[in-house]
DNA sequence: CGAAATATTGAATCAACTCAATCAGCGTGG
DNA sequence: CCACGCTGATTGAGTTGATTCAATATTTCG
């Protein structure tokens, strides 16, 4: 019995598909491993050598300067594919923003693996497309949007992938929820300073847009007043 | 004779690897059309009925907001491919930024023809990872850096896209090159103004690091000069 | 040539930043 | 248990980089 058969991702992650004989084959090249909040998977510029699927637990994608300044590029979620197939050197460094537990492969054997089979490629593709697509959303965001529209639209951005995706029928949207976030992580996704950041969140609180019970929670208690704000 | 046979980019773009009967087969399903400056190929949030190869010229991939802001998301050039396969909507503009030429295909045909070709899926993995490292790169430029940063860096990522790649050996980064971009273009590349991208250019010029013999053409002085500035 | 579009330059404003101080939450150890 | 220190967050004051608004210059094209 292979580790896959009770894998909570099993029916979402890119492994979805895959026949029996398949996954068995996976499961050999696969292992399973935690990262602790803080903890780095992957380095920028260093040789891509591993992937993986995160299993549980939340991710930061970052690129950063030589001097210091950092851009949070993308978050990973459970069933989420990470790290760079098919090319030499990975973009992004990854980090666990909670602790984390993925399933890693070499990424030697994944992409042998996955030029073998097409319908893994083919679920890759789809999903590779579908971060294309969000990531160029948010470079609007990034490069045209001011602070209090920024805000807006990642606090309505987390309340849709936060939203409680178990198996209960049409969730929608959480009206309440925990940032996996820092303030500063905030800031790097937004390409805000930290103090801007606080400042808007104390004028949403104060505008009776937002409750902020602690630092992390989050609740909407107005969202179409969100909305127009996004822009 | 198919008119791929005579197809410059035959051998640069996805189309590259597939055998004869392949190619005839994709063939039928294509057709060529030209694009004229400032015309528009796909429009944003519309059905994605079209994806296509570029053969000539230069593309811009836009998102806009309610109010009209505009944010160039990506820019394709000969032998890249357009369009959002696999999915109903397209998340981007895309309109022609010189006089262009495309091989055109319908998005459900092309759907069709590219999950019965691995080989093809997979250049198209390829090419959006690519993409994919290229944007998220391009969005550490929008949140963190200056205008001179952004400027700077943008100059040294069209002297190295727009390199003369014809069949020369070893061509390197473009010295003098014409933009295909506007002011207007370019600050919307950059998420800034068209006032501070022209006043950005003009301090390079007095600066010695750069000639601007015309609005679009560009030559570079002092290269290592702009590679301190790019940041 | 003249008109229209595009780009540059200048002056004034403002949004977001920097720097600095205070506050809140939290775990530790006396 | 509570004082202490540490980390992270908030708040304030002042500055600045990029914007906005406005005027002028340049290029393009009919």
């Amino acid at each position: 019995m292979s580790p896959c058969d009770t894998c909570v991702v099993r029916n979402r992650a890119i492994c979805a598909g895959l026949d029996n004989p398949e996954i068995a084959a996976l499961s050999t090249m696969g292992r399973r491993r935690t990262v602790s909040a803080g903890e780095p998977l992957i380095w920028e510029d260093d040789d891509s050598l591993l992937v993986a699927n995160v299993i549980e637990g939340v991710l930061k994608l970052t690129t950063s300067t030589a001097d210091g300044r950092e851009q949070i590029v993308g978050v990973a979620y459970p069933s989420d594919f990470i790290g760079r197939p098919f090319g030499q050197t990975s973009a992004a460094s990854v980090v666990a923003l909670t602790d984390a537990r993925v399933c890693v492969f070499s990424r030697n054997d994944f992409d042998r693996f996955a030029r073998e089979h097409p319908e893994l490629e083919h679920k890759l593709l789809e999903r590779t497309l579908s971060e294309l697509d969000r990531t160029r959303a948010w470079m609007m965001l990034l490069g045209r949007k001011s602070a209090p529209e920024k805000i807006a639209t990642f606090l309505l951005d987390m309340s849709d992938r936060l939203a409680d995706n178990g198996c209960g029928p049409h969730a929608g949207p959480a009206r309440q929820f925990t940032l996996p976030f820092s303030r500063q992580q905030v800031a790097d996704v937004l390409g805000l300073t930290i103090e801007t950041v606080s400042r808007q969140f104390t004028k949403l609180k104060s505008d009776g847009v937002v409750a902020l019970p602690s630092r992390r929670d989050v609740e909407i208690l107005d969202r179409g007043a969100l909305q127009l704000l996004a822009g």
